[in-house]
DNA sequence: TTTTATCGTAACTTTATATGTTACGTGATG
DNA sequence: CATCACGTAACATATAAAGTTACGATAAAA
């Protein structure tokens, strides 16, 4: 199977959103992500029924931040994507009857829930603001970036919805 | 994707081959894990070309074991396997010139590759001559186990090939 | 030498899942 | 009431593992 990149897209649509003053829209959004609005929406779903993000509909309406990037860490928008499988091994039955097997899941087990524990671990210790502030830091560095962090939806500006990234 | 069983499938037939007397048909070995003989083949021929096992065509073939179960770690198995993907997920762009995506890859690729380290370092400490105790280990203390195990293809020992697990 | 057993491998099918797309319903704004 | 925007079902596409079929090559046995 195909790389879930969920989680790495719905970080980067967390940050643009950071960027920008008011609502921005699914299609604003996707054109920036090069992908599609609904793709948008259905990964940005989970977190909104957690009240992470906050969406309106009609004239004036798209998706707005509704958390704190201070607290906020990697983990609680792991979960709220719903916890997808991190690994992409594992054993060939759950609960094997042959010994055999056992021994190769109690073995690969060990193995497959460290690997996961440090994942999970290192996702909580990062913020969104931690995130965010490597961004500043590297756009900084380089003095330039895409145009869709400097768009102001809320005064009708249009570059965010025509930004690439 | 599904996940990948294919490190999980070749330890439970490698250890099963340890506990037989002569050669073992990818039929047989089929039969056990309850799949098909090409699929066995298609698993174990990595190894074949590590030298950890060896292939014998015509009558009276079949697969050896051909590595030494005390040196060999569930890491060389993997590697042999051709070292396929660790973990489900991963960045939407590998190198992208977004500086936010930039930001979110650095963060993520810090907790995929801790994991990845961990799960491999792990993979490195398990033998096989470990497994296969700690399966003996079960068995002794279960007192049965499948048919497998106890056949002894060099005799022409049919439970072998008839073995179920 | 012919038959049989067995691996090697290509090609195809099946299955699962993420991603992409279309369509249409709902609600809010002007 | 026209338009904008989300919500979601349904369908299409892409990728990879697993399963299957077919056939060639090789080695032992009859």
């Amino acid at each position: 199977m195909r790389q879930d990149s969920r989680l790495s897209g719905v970080l980067h649509v967390l940050l643009h959103m950071a960027e920008v003053n008011g609502p921005v829209t699914s299609e604003a959004l996707a054109r920036a992500m090069h992908t599609n609005p609904v793709v948008i929406r259905r990964i940005m779903a989970g977190l909104r029924d957690q009240d992470f993000l906050r969406s309106d509909k009609g004239h004036g309406g798209g998706w707005r931040i509704a958390c704190d990037f201070e607290t906020l860490t990697l983990l609680d928008v792991y979960k709220a994507l719903g916890a997808p499988a991190l690994l992409a091994m594992g054993n060939r039955t759950e609960a094997p009857n042959c010994l055999v097997e056992q021994a190769v899941n109690a073995a690969m087990n060990d193995a497959l829930f460290a690997a996961e524990a440090v994942l999970l671990t290192r996702f909580g210790q990062v913020t969104l603001a931690a995130l965010s502030a490597d961004f500043h830091a590297r756009s900084k560095q380089r003095g330039n970036h895409c145009a869709f962090e400097k768009a102001d939806a809320s005064e009708g500006n249009k570059m965010a919805s025509d930004a690439r990234c």
